[in-house]
DNA sequence: CGGATAGTTGACTTGCGTCAATCCGCGTGG
DNA sequence: CCACGCGGATTGACGCAAGTCAACTATCCG
């Protein structure tokens, strides 16, 4: 589990390309699926320096045998884990860049509310603009083209590892971004 | 679970599109995770009429504290599911219209031979291209030129309900198609 | 001071979307 | 039995979002 630092878990393709699949920041759960299921689909990387703490993976377990709520609430961080990747999949797949870009940096800063580390205002992020067009399935000099769009609309400001919202809300509302899936207690879970 | 008939899971957008997120075929099982936390973050719509067994939800649960083994057998399929979003994720991300619809045809006819369905020769593959358009992040439109292309090249022909591989390997290798992620024997549970 | 790494900007190209017809097979109803 | 409508497939002309290529700048660091 990360306790600082952020790390990004992605996949290369042979013609040299790689898709980022996911960014991971503190708080987050590297590898629980492979750790339960012993196989690597993805590999990971540091995007800063991460400090992290070990879970042991015979205890993980068995602490599941003996608590089954306690294993469902990782099922339902697995979970989430894939409703972020489906997300990200259907804003490839129908948005355009802005809007794409956009909800990355919402998703992000939601994440990085949650954990106490962001606030409506912004939030720190160490990634590069060749960390988001890796991850956003575009290239590096039109993440900056659409950067500078969106700084000059007036909704966010990316620079110098700080992303700063001009109004939340605005932006979320404009790109029609829905937080639900990120979101515990909207869940049916019990 | 489906015992004939194919579906289609999907979610739609605010503008009207929609992504298709995966397609089911016979031996496949609806919402495995929705069901486990009572969660539902896609719509399920049939393609062909669907015959389905029923499985009793709570049985099923139970039947996971009884037996630890068939509970990671059921993780894996979940795990599985992940895996394919995964996939065409990276697909629409980086790779053209071309390789990404030889990539679907592909893993169709890799699953539909897994439950004996279908040959190296080819399957009953009851999509339409509208289907396929909304599942590639495509146009129809697109789709049917992409389909003349594949046919004119020699390597599938997509017509009348039916795929033909002109040599799937010959097509796997064209388009860098690498069937690991559906592979059981490939994993390394145990 | 040189050499990475990251960001920025402009000119040009291209893959795919959009719009618009046309065609075909099928079912339905007059 | 024919007319019609409809869903799906096909093709062509045209436009645009994003990629490519190519500088140039800024900053940090040894």
């Amino acid at each position: 589990m990360i306790s600082k630092g952020w790390a990004s878990s992605y996949k290369f393709l042979r013609n040299g390309s790689r898709q980022i699949v996911n960014f991971h920041i503190p708080g987050d759960f590297l590898g629980l699926r492979s750790i339960l299921l012993r196989i690597a689909d993805h590999s990971i990387e540091p995007v800063t320096p991460v400090a992290a703490a070990e879970i042991d993976v015979s205890a993980f377990r068995s602490s599941f045998q003996r608590s089954h709520r306690l294993a469902r609430s990782f099922l339902w961080v697995a979970s989430t884990d894939e409703a972020m990747v489906v997300e990200r999949f259907i804003g490839v797949a129908r948005r355009n860049a802005f809007d794409r870009t956009a909800h990355l940096l919402l998703e992000l800063g939601e994440r990085m509310k949650l954990v106490g580390l962001g606030t409506n205002a912004g939030y720190d992020c160490p990634l590069t603009q060749y960390h988001l067009a890796d991850a956003l399935g575009l290239t590096a000099i039109h993440v900056n083209r659409v950067l500078r769009q969106l700084r000059e609309r007036g909704f966010v400001t990316f620079r110098n590892g700080r992303v700063t919202f001009h109004g939340f809300d605005n932006l979320a509302s404009a790109v029609d971004y829905n937080t639900a899936y990120l979101d515990y207690k909207g869940s049916k879970i019990n």
